[in-house]
DNA sequence: AGATTTCCTGATTTCATAGTCAGGAACCGG
DNA sequence: CCGGTTCCTGACTATGAAATCAGGAAATCT
């Protein structure tokens, strides 16, 4: 009767639902739900355009199926971050921005996909913050509260300065057409991307730290 | 025989093409050009859908007419840049960051558009480059540079500098609705504008600045 | 091998939306 | 008051994309 569930469970046709959720995947966090089509998803997945209707039920479905692939990225993170709760909050942060780099790099659909749908609002939005992004960011910001008391961050708002952080952070790899239309820059290339994540960390971060915690900085390696 | 150029240049109706424009710019840079609806726009600019089609050809020219708003914004703005090209490059930069939170809260849709279509790629984005971000992301890179060579600001890649310093100071203008959603917080109220500019020019920017040039950060008003 | 389920497709329908067109109203200049 | 232009609209067409469905191939089981 029902003949899929929301993510296809189903061990035969896994590779095709898989391969099609990739693409899907990329597809939506590049260029947003409405300007992709079905028909080019099954094109780029090399399937039939109702196989999508097969596996998952409609358009929307398939939208929060790519969405739940990326769930499983942040659970990662929230257990590595979990197991340094007894940290100080600044050693906290500075985890949690690294592996906000290294997921934005492994996974740059990620920073997109919040990029897109934060600007736009409406349900989806919705459907990411309480799935997605939510309580990772509320966590987030917590610490950051925790730091600005410990007096290691100067006292900007919490929600402000987290969303800064992550902006600056994913802008570069968000905006890698844009640098390479602008300026024949490739971001990828390895020797940009460690320029960058030593320029997230050091300048960006580094600006909001205290000059108190400036000092002892050597804690966090 | 040609009714209506790229701007509609005649006196009369040039209220309701006004009104249609800002309607468009706001909702195409929320939005992005797929998303939007002509009888959407039409609504909201309270005519009928094929008004559209009399002042501006088809869907393309609206998007290209209400980008052409954004570059007068963008040429006010080079006006006062050149008017201070004489002065040391890290006061240039200081400036331009000035007006660049200025423009982005007087007109959010500029930020949205080029992380919209600096997302995508595309041609949409090459003409962006062409006719408005383009040159002021050069002239920005150069400045950048010019400051790295007189020492004030430290050494990362001037073209992935400027982009972050841009996405840093766009991001919660842009991720209003993310805010909203996530935080129940609105950046768009006084004492958050406020906040996040100092935050900006004293954290971010302030975080790219050598320590020599920190120590004589006082000229830079 | 035969039966059954899973997986996928071609053909078709439905629907939203971009774009067209003929005509009408409002606003002129004489 | 009248011809002409500008501005706008209702009714229509065309198109592209989402969704449906009957049917067939391929795998799996007995």
């Amino acid at each position: 009767m029902t003949p899929t569930p929301e993510w296809s469970a189903t061990p035969k046709g896994e590779a095709t639902a898989s391969r099609i959720l990739d693409v899907a995947l990329d597809q939506f966090s590049r260029l947003g739900f409405e300007r992709v089509t079905l028909g080019g998803i099954a094109q780029a997945a090399a399937v039939s355009q109702p196989t999508l209707h097969y596996h998952f039920q409609d358009k929307a479905h398939l939208w929060r199926s790519a969405m739940l692939a990326l769930a499983a990225v942040i659970a990662e993170e929230e257990r590595l971050m979990d197991a340094a709760r007894d940290m100080p909050a600044i050693v906290q942060l500075r985890m949690a921005m690294r592996l906000f780099l290294q997921i934005s790099w492994k996974h740059p659909a990620l920073g997109r996909i919040v990029a897109l749908e934060g600007m736009a609002g409406g349900e989806r939005l919705e459907w990411l913050d309480r799935h997605l992004i939510g309580p990772r960011n509320r966590r987030l910001a917590q610490i950051v509260r925790e730091a600005i008391a410990a007096g290691d961050l100067k006292p900007f708002p919490p929600e402000q300065l987290v969303i800064t952080l992550q902006a600056a952070a994913a802008g570069v790899i968000n905006l890698a057409p844009l640098l390479r239309a602008g300026f024949g820059v490739d971001p990828e290339a390895p020797a940009a991307r460690a320029a960058h994540d030593d320029m997230i960390l050091e300048a960006v971060l580094g600006g909001f730290l205290t000059e108190k915690s400036r000092a002892t900085r050597e804690q966090t390696t």
